[in-house]
DNA sequence: AAAACGGGGGA
DNA sequence: TCCCCAGTTTT
């Protein structure tokens, strides 16, 4: 789908008249722009707000003035100037490229689109941000703050995580990015994503493309950028002993790494047949019987829990061990117990 | 508690 | 090629 070129120019007219007002221009790195200051920055602003980076720019510029400073500088002074903003694999491959740019470059910062994408850490955006914001060379950004804004400008359809929407976003910001003016264009958009077009608080009634607008013609601004569809949780599923003994029942301490470590619980089989196999290991002859199963939900999967019931007669000798723990449930232990289990104990208290 | 951010890297 | 991940902030 191609935007129209009346569309375009519109579009990108009003971007960089509302620029001319609205838009920053004295940020950090905004003052005598360098491919240095501007890659440097773009880094940074990938993880951080603005707010947030304005410090850590300027820390790191006076200390790594020039890539040159920043190549010769030990990994771990630069890992100091980053600490706080995380993502600690950008500042080393941030120090890897200045690397590569003095003993490759000379120390001077290439200038073309296919050196600048090779370089380590930094991607089509970044280097189109890198080139058109410092140099004016005629490339298209698309981060975080410009997808926004063209998914509700155009209500684009679907998660940009799936590479067909991302790749048809780059053919809109192609489409819309003008010839001239490319630097006004290219940090509008930015701040526009970053500002009226943020994911909540959006303010559309002074944004310079509200009136052709679709999310906002629909109501549909909250909508759109499509979230990440929930991704269905793996399911699982699991057979709990509670070998019972009168008002006792049986639990072990699980091992300290893992789901539920270090508490008690039931003895765990992912296969019925295995709990079978392991009832005739330890010689326990007794019919055995199903509770209702339950689901467990946790961050990343379901885990159903199928409880199995034996009810023995007498504490059999196999099971006197220090990891093991007869259970009363009428004088609870002060154990750590997960939820699933402290559930079944009260299920098996109502059972009397 | 969960999503978002842009690029790297593993499947 | 697709998908997941890193760390922290924001919602």
């Amino acid at each position: 789908m191609a935007v129209d070129r009346q569309t375009a120019d519109w579009f990108a007219t009003n971007v960089v008249d509302w620029y001319h007002v609205h838009g920053r221009k004295t940020l950090p790195w905004q003052i005598d722009k360098t491919p240095y200051k501007v890659w440097v920055s773009e880094v940074m602003l990938q993880q951080t707000q603005v707010v947030t980076v304005i410090p850590y720019f300027e820390r790191f510029m006076s200390r790594f003035p020039t890539v040159m400073d920043l190549a010769d500088a030990p990994e771990d002074e630069v890992l100091h100037h980053w600490t706080g903003l995380g993502y600690y694999a950008r500042a080393r491959n941030l120090h890897k490229t200045a690397k590569i740019i003095r003993d490759q470059y000379q120390g001077k910062f290439p200038e073309t689109f296919e050196q600048v994408v090779d370089l380590p850490g930094i991607g089509r955006s970044t280097a189109g941000a890198i080139l058109s914001l410092a140099l004016g060379q005629h490339y298209s950004i698309l981060d975080g703050n410009v997808k926004r804004v063209l998914a509700r400008f155009f209500m684009v359809e679907g998660w940009y995580g799936v590479k067909k929407v991302e790749n048809h976003l780059w053919e809109l910001t192609n489409a819309v990015t003008p010839s001239g003016d490319v630097r006004e264009f290219n940090q509008a958009m930015m701040d526009l994503g970053a500002s009226l077009c943020s994911r909540s608080k959006f303010q559309c009634e002074p944004c310079p493309l509200v009136e052709r607008c679709l999310a906002h013609k629909n109501n549909k601004v909250k909508e759109f950028p499509n979230s990440k569809p929930k991704k269905e949780k793996p399911k699982k599923s699991a057979y709990h002993l509670m070998l019972k003994v009168d008002e006792q029942v049986l639990m072990e301490k699980r091992p300290s790494s893992g789901i539920w470590g270090g508490l008690f619980g039931f003895f765990e089989f992912s296969e019925l047949s295995e709990l079978n196999a392991f009832l005739v290991q330890q010689g326990i002859e007794a019919t055995t019987y199903s509770l209702a199963p339950f689901v467990h939900i946790f961050t990343h999967f379901e885990l159903t829990i199928n409880p199995i019931c034996v009810e023995l007669a007498q504490i059999p000798d196999c099971v006197h061990d220090n990891q093991l723990l007869w259970y009363d449930i009428n004088q609870p232990p002060e154990v750590g117990l997960a939820a699933p289990t402290k559930k079944l104990v009260k299920v098996l208290k109502a059972m009397g």
